[in-house]
DNA sequence: CGCGCGATTGAGTAATTTCAAATCTAGTGG
DNA sequence: CCACTAGATTTGAAATTACTCAATCGCGCG
């Protein structure tokens, strides 16, 4: 299970087996089940999370109760409000199941002290906050500039098994539009 | 001039002067009058670039010629094109000075050996690219759930000096709507 | 004074939303 | 195997909103 993680941070840097077992250390493991909240908003934010499998929805709920879709989270990303998790204040999102999930959770205090010990996953967070910057940026484009067939075509291109995953309808939380002018869009 | 990276590098992190000075000859600086491009959309990438004085926009150029803004980066702003830039694949985007401006470059090369020359840096980094992605995905949020007058009224509140700045067309090529209704909006 | 740039206004058109109803589908229990 | 239900998706129609295109306005500067 904790392999995952092992092979995962090893798409970018290199690791002894002692460097990754003490590395592992800093994390536990949680299960959840479909439909569980990791964070709600409202609350505190004590852990990053890294999802083994499963997926999850980041989301933000506004006054009217409309739900805005944030991110999936699949297996190989981290998650978090990481506004509220960096700033210790309170999420102004939530982090739900969408399916059975296995989840890696590392809090604040092991993250600095992780990233103290082993500069290499300094620079493994790095690069990951980095790839992470670029893909946001890139979703504010696709949201400034294509309509919403040509964010449903990208998403689908991107992300092919979402579609299998999760309904319609949070896809369109996703990408800005309202669940009928998706469906649509077909046409 | 270099002072103003000193006391930015060390709103995170402590240098000493014979440090900073050393980090300081990873940059250079180069003045930029209104209107010329940093980086021009389909060209290579070569230099990250902070925002000593002045103001650029980071543009994207549609097929029907439309232009959308993803960032001001004004006073003490890194910007790029990083997905160019790290990748060193050709920029999807163009960076160009709205006003002139006073700006320290640094390569890709300098960038990844002034982090294995001073950890410390690549702390700085991350804080950055954590702030960068966390903002990011705060602008997101306001694509997908406010609408152009909310967004009109938060940009004003978190950059009041833009107003000044840049003509009403710029900034409604960075909110998502055309000029004329970003004017009507006041009613 | 008149030019040029940016901002505003008007009118018609296109796209999206909302609300409601109908349809479809997978899973459950009889 | 079938009927039933809950959730998801689709469709319809009216209302709203934003867009485009064109014309006008306002202002600073030569």
């Amino acid at each position: 299970m904790i392999q995952e993680l092992k092979r995962h941070i090893e798409e970018i840097i290199t690791l002894t087996d002692d460097e990754f077992s003490s590395i592992s250390s800093y994390f536990f493991l949680q299960k959840f089940k479909k439909g569980e909240f990791l964070i709600r908003q409202g609350t505190n934010v004590p852990y990053t999370y890294f999802v083994i499998s499963g997926l999850l929805k980041l989301i933000s709920t506004d006054e009217s109760g409309k739900e805005h879709i944030l991110s999936f989270a699949m297996e190989d990303w981290w998650e978090t409000d990481y506004l509220a998790f960096y700033t210790k204040t309170k999420a102004k999102m939530s982090l739900q199941c969408l399916e059975d999930s296995d989840i890696l959770c590392i809090s604040l205090e092991n993250y600095h002290n992780l990233c103290s010990a082993y500069p290499l996953m300094e620079h493994f967070f790095l690069q990951k906050a980095t790839s992470g910057h670029i893909a946001s940026q890139q979703r504010i484009l696709s949201l400034l500039s294509s309509d919403a067939k040509e964010r449903y075509e990208g998403l689908l291109k991107r992300y092919p098994s979402l579609i299998q995953r999760v309904p319609k309808t949070l896809l369109a939380a996703y990408l800005g539009v309202s669940r009928e002018t998706l469906s649509r869009l077909s046409s």
